[in-house]
DNA sequence: CACGTAGTTGAGCAGTCGCTCAAAAACTTG
DNA sequence: CAAGTTTTTGAGCGACTGCTCAACTACGTG
């Protein structure tokens, strides 16, 4: 790689790396051209340079955000194999990312994304990954689950993945309310996960009633 | 009630209104002062003489908002007798206020209230009084079900409050998967109802094991 | 080394923002 | 009706926005 293309590159990534720290840092009414560009320690007019416009480069922040995140995280995403531990983990990452803030760009953009068109459709797609990547534990976790026959996949993968980023959104305004509400559902998950292994007898009967209710 | 008291108050409900449809309508990024007064139909200086500052008029606004839906849905709420009736309870008002947008309200704010102080205050405000009215009924449907002893309704009412919240921005940018979250959303709820209705046999099985779970 | 291009810069334009203010208008009171 | 008060108005200030542009530097290629 020729050094001409070797700094294009570093500066798309400091401006990159700028758009996620002033996302999470200031919020999205406060992500100009001119505060991405400080944090990134280079000239504003680099943003349209490089990105063509402030919605551009914010749309590609999200993508190369969540991809990182993603990825991070895949393994581990792998090995989870019930419901209670799908909702310990969504604890431990956002306790993880919490000075990171790399989970937090996803809502603040999910946020600016209600007005501008143009950052809703990269933020559907930034979800999108995740929801993937949920959708494919809930498949596998509830087949192994009484429940599962009564469950959706690919609607539950897109209400847990929302459900996370508001209440992402809302620790911004009730931190502990929010800390709360992820015990809630971590304990919330661990009876699901009792639920998974109860005996064949009890398993029959809840699968019978539940039967039972799907009919009407 | 003087001509001139009644021209004050009616210019206050006129830009509370204004706020309101401009948040639901625009969003929190494109509502501003004259936005808001062009909406009402009044001058954008008399934000400033009636409310003193921008942020508090959304702030009155939010509190407005939310008192007169949480008003409209209280005895519906009272109702509510089980986990599966709070969830289709959920997507029912979802619907009824899709055009009247007034639960959007919230969303916004929250949204706005990442990156201004004075928001957080009023849109947790706003939110707890959602909160409370979940809450009562999460202590009731819980002290009804075999699951009620292993969850926290004070925790469990702030994930649902943000968790709808959530959901409502995530309509913002995906229609489809957040009509399809709320669906598999009920479809869970309908599940866990049907756990309440078990036999006592299967009943004290799922308790027991419950129980052991909670041990460790 | 010289020429052309890619990258970078600071200045600047038009627009919006929150908010202020003096003056006009509407109302209350004597 | 006149004087005083409250409400409403349009203009305007300084700060910020997205974005453009001519000038400048640094690199790639003959």
């Amino acid at each position: 790689m020729s050094p001409q293309a070797r700094a294009r590159a570093a500066t798309r990534e400091k401006l990159l790396d700028g758009a996620i720290r002033t996302l999470t840092g200031q919020g999205i009414a406060k992500t100009s051209a001119r505060t991405v560009a400080a944090a990134a320690g280079v000239n504003q007019a680099l943003v349209f340079y490089h990105f063509g416009s402030v919605d551009e480069l914010l749309s590609e922040a999200c993508r190369y955000a969540t991809e990182q995140r993603v990825d991070r995280y895949r393994e581990r995403l792998g090995s989870i194999s019930s419901l209670g531990e799908l909702l310990a983990f969504g604890r431990e990452m956002h306790e993880e990312e919490r000075e990171a803030g790399h989970v937090a760009v996803l809502a603040q953009l999910l946020a600016g994304a209600q007005t501008q068109p143009r950052l809703a459709a990269a933020t559907a797609a930034g979800l999108s990954l995740w929801v993937a990547e949920v959708e494919k534990v809930l498949v596998r976790v509830l087949a192994a689950s009484p429940l599962g026959e009564f469950a959706d996949p690919v609607g539950l993968a897109r209400a847990v993945a929302a459900s996370f980023v508001g209440i992402e959104l809302y620790e911004g305004v009730d931190r502990d309310g929010a800390g709360r509400a992820l015990d809630a559902l971590e304990q919330l998950g661990a009876v699901a996960a009792a639920l998974d292994e109860l005996g064949p007898v009890a398993q029959r009967a809840v699968r019978h009633r539940l039967r039972r209710a799907a009919r009407g």
